[in-house]
DNA sequence: TTATATTTGTCAAAATTTGGCAAGTCAAAA
DNA sequence: TTTTGACTTGCCAAATTTTGACAAATATAA
């Protein structure tokens, strides 16, 4: 398992000086389940980044952007064709361009 | 939707002058499941790639590296910061090596 | 110990995915 | 114009996965 977002979210949670007990209520969530998306064993939901983003301070397009690829690391995680897997995407994100 | 891998597969069906009817079977499913998934509304399920690489005449990497590309581009479809998160995966990609 | 913070296990409910069937379209042959 | 064959679409129920909560466990510090 990959989770740059977790461990980025977290990161900034203590930054910021706040528990879990008082983000996760912000988010709709009981505690527990904040603590296992920081730990990456729960996905946060997509809406929910823009108000996470907001009470840690930070910028909501990183915060997308660990998430998004943390997603798409999961497709790949483990396949020995991971990196042709990447060029090829690149390769089609352009052409769709 | 992406769908590179159906483009392909269908392509080579064709150029291996085998019918839907044909092939489907060796796969253990009905026709109309293998047209969705050549038109990219259902996904194969990736244990059955060797046999249809085999069917095809191809190389099972290449259909593997589509089929993947394209789950990776399911995340980031529609996202503006696709291209900033297929750059964050290959950054983490590489540090995992 | 007690208190507070976080983590883990488990479960049922919700949501998504899956696969098949029946019926549909379409084009070419009869 | 009917029939035939290839492919497609719509829809359903079953299977699988994901989700979120709660209770209990662990950890750390006072």
């Amino acid at each position: 398992m990959s989770n740059h977002f977790g461990n980025k979210i977290r990161q900034l949670r203590e930054a910021n000086q706040l528990l879990l007990r008082q983000v996760a209520p912000i988010l709709d969530m009981d505690t527990p389940l904040l603590s296992k998306i920081e730990r990456g064993d729960r996905v946060l939901k997509k809406e929910a980044i823009p108000a996470l983003a907001k009470i840690l301070k930070t910028d909501e397009k990183e915060l997308t952007t660990l998430w998004l690829a943390d997603q798409m690391y999961n497709v790949i995680e483990g396949e020995p064709l991971a990196d042709n897997a990447i060029r090829e995407l690149t390769k089609n994100i352009k052409k769709s361009k």
